[in-house]
DNA sequence: TGGATTGATAAATCTTTCTTATGAAAAATC
DNA sequence: GATTTTTCATAAGAAAGATTTATCAATCCA
């Protein structure tokens, strides 16, 4: 059963159907000989008769009845293989192995799934919720196609596609939502609530208020941004959220909401994936989907 | 996905599972650009990259691993046909359509099928039994593969294979066991009860008897050999039946069994199939198990 | 029996696939 | 940081395989 081909399996199919030597031959689009010679190469290779012979008709033999069941069921599997990377040529198709931070996940994602269903439907979407560092070593393992990160990631096998900026706010006990903004310098003064250690979001707000990162600040963490924002109601401090966790994460708790004056901290919201991945362009596109709405309700500095 | 071919999908196979295209063209036994050459022509029909190339690693694209899938299965299957193919080299395999004349199936088929089981157990044999014209119009058409009957059939395109001889012998009452056995030539003096019109055994023991075939013979026909047995045991008349039928069919009915004198009326048990069948040669291994066993009880001329 | 139909076979041509030789890029090593 | 090693891609000539044209042999039909 040596060198058999896809080709002898089609002609032999046709032939099985018109029981017709000139007729297969025409419908395969190749001259009578050329079909003669493949169905005897598939019949030696069979090492059995497939089809009784006269001048009058050619029939199945009962091996060849069983054979072309089965070579059915294969050109039918093939021919799904072919449905498969036709429809994989237009829209992105296929399982999408996405990683996202924690400091966005909760915020874009809904919008972004949606948006990504509409533009896709065909693709299968995996998330998973991770910090940059776990995120950035899934995507060299194979294991992430895509990743939703704050910029730069800095990882040289890394292509870095950034979408949008996003300014940081401030959040303050709903008691001083009218004293005036601190600068943002003067913030290591207070008692600044930030995430634990591995978020990039907490190195990006130390780095802000030129405070030293490092060690871990007791008392002063928190495993979530929704776990700061209700500290700070609960008067324990100060915290920075980004712009898009305001509305999720304000809402249930009594604090204060305002950006700074001057300079804004801003964080760059974009996708990461591997330099050599073929679907870069593909990723683009995905990665365009995930544009601000201009609708998009905003804190206005005071 | 033109030009796709059973050998590109077996080079990707191998490749997705070794990630490696040294190591896959070794084991593919060809060299490494043949592989890389058809791995890229994979990758044009299929009109996306299925693997992510890095000199560290080969990896499959998100879209490579569902392709991987369906490939996989395809292959199983097609080696799955290597399996039946082999198989059919060696014992017989398949189905196989056999007819039987009514006057030797309920005494051969028994053994036979049983012989039949043992000596091939991969094949599906579907019985039908019916007379001899029936079964050589379904062998011309197709309907069959293989019939058992009374030889000769003499018919063009069948290929006659006899396997052996075999007496008719005289059914009497049993009052009559002591007379004297009748010559053949003076059965026409008789009541001689016979099959209807259609079976050969009649149209034999008619010409065997010198009596002149063509129409009914009102009340002296029997559906059946057993119903034959059962009207000579009720007194109607006597028959001839074939001499693998007297165990069956004189167990329960008062009659006598004997065997002429001189010349035994015999008739030819044989098979027979079409002559373009490329498994002439299985068909007569298989009518070989039809030798009638020698410790078979037979029954002594008187 | 002679023409028509149908499948098998043979030789030449064309296409595809393979091997050998070589290049280029990234990683590992010194 | 230059060099060696590893690994995949590419190119050109060689080998293998498939196709076409031409022809034959067998069967059917009139």
């Amino acid at each position: 059963m040596k060198n058999l081909s896809l080709k002898q399996l089609r002609y032999f199919e046709v032939l099985a159907r018109t029981g017709h030597f000139g007729q297969a031959a025409e419908i395969c689009a190749v001259t009578q000989p050329a079909l003669s010679v493949q169905i005897k190469a598939l019949e030696a290779s069979a090492g059995a008769a497939l089809f009784e012979r006269t001048t009058r008709e050619v029939r199945l033999t009962g091996f060849g009845v069983e054979f072309a069941e089965r070579v059915r069921e294969i050109l039918r599997s093939v021919d799904e293989l072919s449905d498969l990377a036709r429809k994989a040529q237009e829209g992105l198709s296929g399982r999408l192995r996405l990683g996202v931070i924690p400091t966005i996940a909760p915020y874009l994602l809904p919008r972004f799934l949606t948006r990504l269903n509409g533009a896709f439907p065909d693709l299968d979407v995996q998330v998973r919720e991770s910090i940059t560092p776990r995120l950035i070593a899934e995507l060299g393992e194979g294991g992430l196609d895509l990743a939703l990160v704050a910029l730069p990631v800095s990882e040289r096998s890394l292509e870095e596609y950034p979408v949008f900026e996003e300014p940081m706010v401030l959040v303050r006990p709903e008691a001083e939502a009218d004293a005036p903004v601190p600068d943002v310098t003067t913030l290591h003064m207070r008692r600044l609530l930030l995430l634990e250690e591995g978020h990039c979001f907490r190195d990006q707000a130390l780095a802000f208020c030129n405070i030293p990162g490092g060690g871990p600040r007791d008392g002063l963490e928190g495993t979530s941004l929704s776990t700061l924002v209700q500290m700070v109601g609960a008067g324990m401090g100060i915290t920075l959220i980004p712009e898009m966790a305001v509305p999720v994460e304000t809402r249930s708790a009594p604090v204060s909401v305002a950006r700074f004056r001057g300079p804004q901290p801003m964080r760059q919201v974009g996708m990461v994936w591997r330099k050599t991945s073929p679907l870069a362009e593909r990723f683009r596109a995905i990665a365009d989907l995930l544009a601000p709405d201009t609708s998009e309700p905003s804190v206005d500095a005071q």
